[in-house]
DNA sequence: GTCGTTTTGTCAACCGGTTGCCATAAATTG
DNA sequence: CAATTTATGGCAACCGGTTGACAAAACGAC
């Protein structure tokens, strides 16, 4: 309008010339505030405090912040305030499926609030999960800790520094989202008790695992209700392989049921013993925990306890996001109901022809 | 040491504190200053400039910053600088396995050189995908696109701002990491042509995937050296589901052999092939690509063109990272190999009983 | 002991917003 | 129409680092 400023013509094609100076992007409340004719703080109070400003001067900066294509800087204002729109995620381990599900809730709902989330694993090491913990406390408003392995202790101290919520954990003065067990472990133990099995093996997954004794108990619990016997094996690593290397426990333990600790296991075990030849479900039932993704790739398809991850991932964030602004209770758990998903790996046992 | 600070004692047990004044973690490079006795600067110097201080005054710092705990204030930081120590991924699809592997490798390599991970969705749209950018390109030092949905001139427009790697695609002028199809599919095509195959199809992804196009081409170009005959099929969508739906394509097609755009539409087309009675890879042969989480837990087990997908994710945070320090090639595309692997779900047609 | 050079540390400005406090203009009230 | 309240915008300090310019000190050579 004043000077007829070379504006941004294509760049010379072909050639993508290196960053910075001429991709500017970086208008500042100042340059708005020298184009609208008012003082920067005022330009401050447009952009964040809505009415505190007079409608028309509004207008003027909001078309000037528009005409610069001005955006904020969000380092520039979180110095000030501490806030960064930015919460963090830490999961176990990132290649295990079933934390998918949880990234998935907690980075939809993040977005939809207009956060940003910042993803960390902790490669199943409380040690490597502290750190990254303290890395992402300093960046972030807030953190989510799916199946942390760290212990109480340390979760109340970060809780204490900002708001924090625990996914698939229990933390006493700490707000958490856990699957209730019990109604989806009581339907699979009914449904094995209805196919005529007496004794059924848990699985268990890694010794720091929460989830894992709650499982068990679930397992206790639910067979005691229906008079069967239970019995409990240990197992590697929660995985493929760790489950392959249980089943020789399994078959040894003379129980034709199984529950693992997780999907995952329980994949590895059906593979192990079909390619010993036992024959899934006629043989032996298996019941996984989580209904991972992949779980009904398996023939038979398998039978599973599920957990609604996305929603936990979705819940979690909401509590935190709540927190942040204010509302939501500061502590206490929150439960999601899981289910049985019955498919093909379990059923009745058939008498050996 | 000067005055009986009532040091932190244990919290009130049981009582979680709100968050804030008490957790206070803020020592800053004044506090760190006053007690070493020296000037800010001088503090600022000794722990980004190494070197630049007499040893002597740099130890008197370090203890000083350590006995604060001291923990630098990124954003403070990153307001003079504009680096965050951050850069982003966007992926098509979270809950999309190709990409598990891609963002643990992204997120290993950025934790390993001491950098955070900034994870964002695109939900498979190119609006979304560039608003997620744009977004994102404020608080990271740069960007990692995995299998991108928006134009190249967008991403031209983006690299043009901060560095830029792109995955699974070609973008002339920005550096990319690309699995070589070729390899890996001209040993299906051999494979599956010693099998006595000679017409296979190929399933399509979806229109806006630079991808599916390279590895129809892969396809068209390994039939026609193999003497075999290639038709095209159209998906819907690249998931499980899409790939059930074209089974009526598929078998009306006339194809003893199918090449999937994806392992996700592979597996579908087996369970639905397979529901229809048909005897996989007896009566058809299907490939897949990617070698996904739970491939290969289907019976049988997918063959498939492993694409290493975990390795792009680093190669692509490794590219990133070089360029954000002056290292490496600011353009020019990486390629990673594919590999032909051969499991159950191929093999010779079984003349029908 | 003097002069030039190199180290080492200090000063002060700056990054780009936010916010408490105050002055002024506008609106309300008596 | 004066007095008082309220709405609006400006000033300036501040968040916590970084960095160029410069001064003081240390060092070496002559």
């Amino acid at each position: 309008m004043t000077e007829p400023k070379t504006p941004d013509t294509a760049p010379p094609a072909g050639s993508v010339r290196k960053h910075g100076r001429d991709g500017k992007s970086n208008a500042t409340i100042y340059d708005i505030a020298k184009m609208a004719g008012v003082n920067a703080s005022t330009v401050s109070r447009a952009l964040s405090k809505p009415g505190r400003v007079s409608s028309k001067t509004q207008k003027l900066i909001e078309d000037a912040a528009a005409r610069l294509n001005y955006q904020v800087n969000p380092f520039a204002r979180a110095l000030p305030t501490g806030k960064t729109n930015t919460f963090g995620l830490i999961v176990a381990d990132i290649t295990n499926p079933t934390f998918f599900d949880i990234i998935r809730g907690a980075e939809t709902t993040a977005t939809g609030r207009d956060y940003t989330l910042v993803l960390a694993e902790s490669a199943e090491s409380p040690e490597t999960e502290l750190t990254a913990a303290r890395r992402l406390m300093a960046t972030v408003d807030g953190l989510i800790l799916a199946s942390p392995r760290m212990d109480d202790d340390n979760i109340r101290a970060l809780a204490q520094d900002k708001p924090v919520v625990v996914i698939n954990r229990e933390v006493a003065g700490v707000p958490c989202v856990v699957p209730d067990v019990n109604k989806g472990i009581s339907e699979a133990v009914r449904s094995l008790a209805a196919n005529g099995h007496t004794r059924i093996a848990y699985v268990a997954g890694p010794p720091q695992s929460w989830m894992s004794e709650r499982r068990w108990e679930g397992v206790q619990a639910a067979c005691e209700w229906s008079r069967l016997e239970a019995v409990r094996l240990e197992s590697g690593k929660p995985t493929v392989d760790g489950g392959r290397q249980t089943a020789r426990d399994v078959r040894a333990s003379g129980a034709t049921a199984v529950l693992t600790y997780n999907d995952l296991i329980a994949i590895g075990l059906m593979q192990e013993l079909q390619a010993a030849g036992m024959v899934v479900p006629d043989q032996i039932s298996i019941v996984g925990f989580d209904d991972i993704f992949g779980a009904d790739f398996t023939t038979p398809p398998l039978t599973t306890v599920r957990s609604p991850l996305g929603e936990c991932g979705e819940a979690a964030a909401t509590r935190l996001l709540d927190l942040l602004h204010g509302s939501g209770e500061p502590a206490g758990t929150l439960s999601v109901e899981t289910e049985l998903v019955l498919r093909g790996s379990s059923g009745r046992i058939l008498p050996a022809k």
